[in-house]
Order: C-alpha cells, then sequence, then structure tokens
DNA sequence: ATATATATGCTCACATAGAGCATAATGAGA
DNA sequence: TCTCATTATGCTCTATGTGAGCATATATAT
C-alpha cells in the first residue's frame, strides 16, 4: 500500500558558497571512564615524544554508518576493549583551539565521547588507565580543598581579572573565578568542570592556551596546572567529567562502573570518586535504599576490616518502574 | 619569555584510510523558539513543496570561525534575525536518517542547536512562527491528555511490540512505551519529547519513517501524528523541546523569553506553554520568589480583568549569587 | 579483653513541596 | 449601588525529604 507524502519534493543540501566543501575532517575522540581502587580513569593512548591522547580517530563517511559506530571502531581497535555505555557529549569546531595548527592541514570538528566501562577490562598497546585529577588537580576535594586552587588559581585569576580592558569586563571574570571556584561564600559546585576549565584556558593558565596562542598570561608563565593533552582532548575530558558528575544524579549510570555486587560503600566510594566530594555514609544508603535502585544479596563481603557489609546488586527493574532514578548527592559538611 | 612545552611535537590528524576525507557536509540547523500567546513557536521556512523546514545552512570551513557563528549568520541571513541565546543540541549523522537521499550526494552531519528570542521580532521571507505543537500533538497536557495518545498511538505502538520477533524485544518495546506515555500508573514524563519520538520514528508512526524507509508500520499507514519536516528537523525540533523542558529547571533560561517586565502569572503561562503542563498558581510563585529569581517593580499591570498585578522583572544577579538558579516545575495534580 | 574498623539502625530538626482555603482588588453587568 | 466573575496574593497544614549525628552491631588485630 503506497504511503502519500505531503511533500513529494524531497528538499537538497545546498553546497556551501565555496563550492562543493573544502575539506573538513571530523575527529571522534573518547573519554573511556573506570573506576578502580577509588580512584577515576581515564583511557589514555600515550606515544613517544607527544602529550597523551584520548582514543580518536576520523570519522569515515564511507564504513561508518554512524558516528557512534565509527567511534566504537576506533576505540575498539586502539584499545582492545568493548565499550559499554557511550553517549556523545559535544562537537567542537572553533579555528584555532587546539586542533591544528593554524594555516596548516584541514579544517577539523571534533565529536566528542563518553564511555563507561568496567575495569580491569583488556588493553591495547601505548593504552593505560590515568588518573582523571592528574588532568584536573583542582577538581578532587574528597580529602580536602585542593592547595593549588589558593595558591595558584585564585591569584593567577585574579590577574587575569585585573587586566581587563575594561571595568565592566573585569567585573565579569571576577564573577566567573567566583563562581567556577567557589570564592567568597560561593559553595563548590562539582559539576562545572568544562566551565572551571575553559575559564583556565581563557586565562592562560592550561598549557594548550599557550600553545594555541603562542603568548604568556597575564602574570607570566605558570607552572603546569595539570598535564596537557594532545588536541582539544583536555577539553573533552573535563566535557566527560561535568556530564558524568551531572547525570550520576538523575541516572543510574554508576553502576556501568560497578561490578556486578558490591557493599554499598564500595558504591559511595565510587561516586565520591567521580563527584570528587565526599558523602554522608548513613545518608547515602537511606537514599540508594529508598529509591530502589539496589537489592540486597544476602552474601556478606569481608574484604575490608570490620564488621562484613553485605553485598547489593544493582536493580535493573528501577529503570521501568521510576522515570528518572539516579542519585542526589549530599555533601558532608560537619559543623566542627 | 619563552613557555616550554612537555610536548615538542604536536600531534597530527590521520587521514581516513580511504585517501583525503571524502565529502562531508556538515548542516546547522537551528529550533529558534519563542512564545507568544501562550503558544511556543518554532520558526519556521516554508517554501513552495516541500516540507516545513527550520533555519540552516552548510558549514563553510573557510569563512565561520566558530560552528555557533555560521550557525548565527545562517540564520540570521535566512531570518532577519538578531539571535540572543544560542546553545548546540547534538549531531546527528546516521546514514540513511532523513538526510539525504540512499545512494546520492555527498554524507550529512547535522549539528542541531537551540536558540531562545523574545516574540515579535522581524522575519525574513517564508519564515513564519509556527506553534511547535504542531509537530507534536501528543506533548501539550495543558487542557487535557492529548486524546491522539490513546486514540491513535498506544493501540499502534502496542502493534508495534506484538509485531517484534522475538519475546525480549517485545518487552522492550513495550517497556519503551509505557515510560515514554505514561501508561500504566507510570507518569508523564515531559522531558522525555525525543525519547518518544524516536519510538514513535521507530514504530513507523511519523511521516519521516515511510520516507527513510519506504515501507509502511504493522497496522498500515497511519493518518498524519502531527506535520512532518524536512530532513532531520523534526527530530532536531524534538531534542530542542526536551532540552529546554529540563534546563528551565535548572537555569533560567525561561527570561530570554519573557519581555523586560511581566507578571507572575504570565511567567507561569510561558513556563506551563512550553512544559505543557500546568503548575499550580500558588506554589509556582512561592517559589519563583523565593529562589530570588525576580523583584517586583512596584508596577502594576492590568491586562487581565481582576485584581490587577504587580509587574516583575529578572533578577539578574541570581547567576552570581546562587550556583543553578531555575524552576522546579510542580505539576498541578488536584484530588479530584 | 581491648582497640580499631566498618556496618547499620534510628532520631531529630529543619526545609521544601503539594494542596487548598481565605481574602483582596479589579471591571462588567444587574 | 450591589453582585458577580476574575485574577492576585497571603497563609496554613501536612507529608516528605534532607542534613547531621548518636548509638549499636559485628568483625579483625593485638
Amino acid at each position: 500500500m503506497a504511503v502519500t507524502h505531503k511533500s513529494q519534493k524531497i528538499a537538497r543540501y545546498p553546497a556551501p558558497a565555496g563550492g562543493e566543501g573544502h575539506a573538513v575532517l571530523i575527529g571522534l575522540s573518547a573519554a573511556v571512564v573506570s573506576v578502580a581502587e577509588e580512584r577515576p580513569r581515564a583511557l589514555i593512548v600515550h606515544r613517544a615524544d607527544t602529550a597523551d591522547a584520548l582514543p580518536f580517530g576520523t570519522f569515515d563517511p564511507l564504513s561508518h554508518r554512524t558516528l557512534e559506530s565509527g567511534l566504537r571502531n576506533w576505540v575498539e581497535e586502539q584499545t582492545r576493549l568493548q565499550l559499554g555505555y557511550v553517549e556523545q557529549l559535544y562537537t567542537f569546531g572553533d579555528r584555532g583551539r587546539h586542533l591544528t595548527e593554524p594555516g596548516e592541514g584541514p579544517r577539523v570538528l571534533s565529536v566528542g565521547y563518553l564511555a563507561l566501562t568496567r575495569p580491569q577490562e583488556g588493553r591495547g598497546p601505548d593504552t593505560q588507565w590515568r588518573d582523571w585529577y592528574g588532568y584536573f588537580p583542582w577538581e578532587d576535594w574528597r580529602e580536602q580543598k585542593p592547595p593549588i586552587i589558593e595558591a595558584l588559581i585564585v591569584p593567577r585569576l585574579n590577574l587575569f581579572a585585573t587586566s581587563a580592558a575594561n571595568a565592566e569586563l573585569r567585573e565579569r571574570r571576577r564573577d566567573r573565578a567566583r563562581l567556577c571556584f567557589g570564592i567568597g561564600g560561593i559553595t563548590w559546585d562539582e559539576e562545572k568542570v568544562l566551565e572551571r576549565y575553559e575559564l583556565l584556558y581563557e586565562a592562560g593558565l592550561v598549557e594548550e592556551a599557550q600553545r594555541d596562542r603562542q603568548s604568556a598570561p597575564p602574570g607570566g608563565p605558570v607552572p603546569p596546572l595539570g598535564a596537557d593533552m594532545v588536541f582539544d582532548h583536555r577539553r573533552i575530558l573535563a566535557t566527560a567529567m561535568g556530564r558524568l558528575r551531572a547525570k550520576m544524579k538523575y541516572r543510574p549510570v554508576v553502576f556501568e562502573l560497578m561490578p556486578p555486587e558490591f557493599t554499598l560503600l564500595e558504591l559511595q566510594r565510587t561516586v565520591e570518586a567521580l563527584s570528587g566530594i565526599r558523602l554522608h555514609k548513613q545518608n547515602f544508603r537511606r537514599l540508594v535504599e529508598a529509591q530502589g535502585l539496589v537489592e540486597g544479596t544476602g552474601r556478606l563481603s569481608r574484604k575490608a576490616g570490620g564488621r562484613p557489609a553485605e553485598q547489593f546488586r544493582f536493580r535493573r527493574e528501577v529503570v521501568r518502574e521510576r522515570p528518572a532514578p539516579g542519585m542526589r548527592l549530599t555533601p558532608n559538611r560537619p559543623s566542627r
């Protein structure tokens, strides 16, 4: 039976002004994340003489049916790792923003992805798991407020604000610094990973900025502020961290990183590792159990000293019962 | 002063296997949204004989410095409209997913954007504001549950589930239908706009699916389920709606759509129009005021009959005070 | 036995959310 | 002028959720 179309004439994509499209390469990069030993790790491809890289490749319009399948191909080839959960993050395309050398090679767009996997799975040559806080040392507030913030970041951001051309811009920069780094009464928002990285980039405080602009920030060169990465990979990793930290709160994505059975403390440590903040133990378990995210297995774990903990498993059914199951994070701020 | 780089050797983007990249066009499309007379509207470009389109164009690597500036150029040229708030949504690239005819023309990636603007601003030729519920009639729950859901969508989704090849797939399809359309005790989640559209697409119930697959859905051809659009534009609009409905709750984006002064009821009507659900009036104002999102101007409005309402304005400072100001929506379900 | 861990149960104060009643201030007719 | 209908706004009451911390239980290591 024939189907009638309201529009018989199918619209065509117009070619851009300058003819049939100057060459554009599409980069596909993945922040592949895992948590082991209470550290969130990203899968890093390291080759001699270059900075660290995320697994990446270019989109091939002939062999890749979708962007995501292209990405999976590249990552699996480079890392010998089967990806489970994969989510598109953002497409970056700014000229001169650590993609290629100015005036060299074709224009590159970069599509960033987040992938989650359980620890200990196989790895390819040149790949290794690296603690993501090595790239973002200001993001880990579990033990204490990272000293680098007061010691280096805040004064440099002040210089950056002061160096602004006019009063309005100066104010805006101050505001951004306050909001991003929780200065002056503002509470730390662990989700703003990308905003913080972008601010540091604009202030010229991360190495990539100097690579792109060839000029030193106000106040002169800085000691390295976290390890840098090739291209825009640190930007993509920042996007991934922010997205994951936010998403954990309303979707049960953490369980992609957990083994089939785990104790509630192990779960909590994983969440803490990712979010970079400490949580209140009793309230955490109350929350997780009340939301129906987990169910006890009856079995006990005695990996840690002390009273053995019950083991739990993820209740896949939640997804079918409640529209947005996740875990709200409740930071632990003791009165003293 | 020279800056030392850890990596002197800059990594290069590898060309894809098949040589220096087969032609890929980058489409840039924007869902430009506005609210007038309690209806959310998208800016539509309509040309004779084709279905409706969003303003769009292709990315030009030579003249466009960023993806967003390319988008702004195209939209402003086509609609004579200055865009304010613009946000990238998603990059689609599935082969055969209403981008080009199979086997024809270059491969197209499509980057979708959301833009917000106040009503009544100038328009170009062939463009007009259209109620977005014309494309998604099942999304407007303000007056009542849209009858089309029970009358058409639910039975057809049942057929779609039944026609599955095996029991597991059947169950998954049923679950998706239940979650998406709030069947059987599950409450309607107004944010799942894209999920619903994708389900209808997979079930073959929206026109685009037939365009792409050239086959009728289980149960035979369907009467039109909302107006269709060219390419993947309805998919982009669905993404925009979902994103906006979600974002309203934690960022003060609604104010991009409001005039400088407004009454609280006008604000509420705008939020309701976008979210497609009715809110509890007293609680809405309590929330908005408690969050410090608005401040009274002292002036009164008597546009509506009844007691005159105070006019309010958006307090831009909130953004600087609280990390994530927004509006939680409190649906109104009276007991009787 | 004692110290030290961790697990788990429970409480209490306080904030927020959902519902609805009551009152205030208008303009439009009767 | 009085009575409605209509919108605005104030306030209450209850249920639920959240932040913090005390208390107890059950391990292992001396």
